[in-house]
DNA sequence: AGCCAGGCTACCG
DNA sequence: CGGTAGCATGGC
């Protein structure tokens, strides 16, 4: 086992500390940002706070967080954030509802489609290859419900990942999926807090690094690591 | 004013 | 079967 990721994972958690993700509506308290939960893997507790993460993983693809924040408020204030109502909402509704996360024509149908299939496990934990059958969800979707909502140890790769690991030389720029999946996987305590907060310490270094325009006036990983260790 | 966002599907060659 | 256009709004 390369321990080369469990030093950046220390570095990323000692520079920026614990994430506190998924963050949870149940948790948005007064004063406090956006139902973080930094330091706590407890959650979800409930299986509405599951559901919560099912369709906020799905808002989330290709699109920014905080559009996704109003999204959910939408649907919360609606009542809907939850299986039966978000169901029973028509598809003018839903849509309307989920407008401001984008692409709300295949994310409506997306959102109906992985509500059915939450109903339908019966509060059990789905397998990825299920979970891969719904439409609209794909691998990276798949695998954040797996390890926010269902605590199973999935590491989550997103363009984001795949950035820092080419700028770290650790994988090609044309890496798959699931080639980079099972490099984080198999160089790693198999630990689903660990996954949970290196995952988002990726999310949160990448946006200030590697995305955008920041990506090629910004320092490189391997500054920043000499810089914070 | 453009480029980009915590991707996925369908279709193309 | 690998590659890519299309999806859409909001933030900076």
């Amino acid at each position: 086992m390369n321990k080369k990721l469990l030093v950046i994972y220390e570095a990323l958690l000692k520079h920026y500390g614990p994430q506190g993700w998924w963050p949870l509506t149940s948790l948005v308290e007064e004063g406090k940002d956006g139902g973080y939960h930094p330091g706590d893997y407890e959650h979800p507790k409930t299986e509405l706070d599951a559901y919560e993460i099912i369709v906020g993983a799905i808002l989330t693809q290709n699109t920014s967080w905080s559009a996704v924040e109003r999204a959910i408020q939408n649907l919360m204030q609606m009542g809907a954030l939850n299986p039966h109502a978000l169901l029973s909402l028509s598809d003018s509704e839903l849509k309307r509802a989920i407008k401001p996360a984008g692409f709300y024509n295949q994310k409506a149908l997306y959102l109906k489609e992985a509500t059915k299939f939450f109903m339908s496990l019966s509060k059990k934990t789905p397998t990825r290859k299920d979970l891969l059958s719904v439409k609209g969800v794909g691998n990276e979707t798949a695998d954040s419900i797996l390890l926010y909502a269902y605590k199973q140890p999935q590491f989550v790769i997103d363009a984001y990942t795949k950035r820092i690991a080419f700028a770290l030389n650790l994988a090609d720029e044309s890496v798959g999926y699931m080639e980079l999946k099972k490099l984080f996987e198999s160089n790693l305590p198999k630990d689903v807090a660990l996954y949970q907060e290196f995952h988002a310490l990726l999310v949160e270094h990448a946006k200030r690094f590697y995305s955008g325009k920041a990506r090629a006036s910004s320092i490189t990983f391997v500054d920043f690591l000499r810089e914070i260790l």
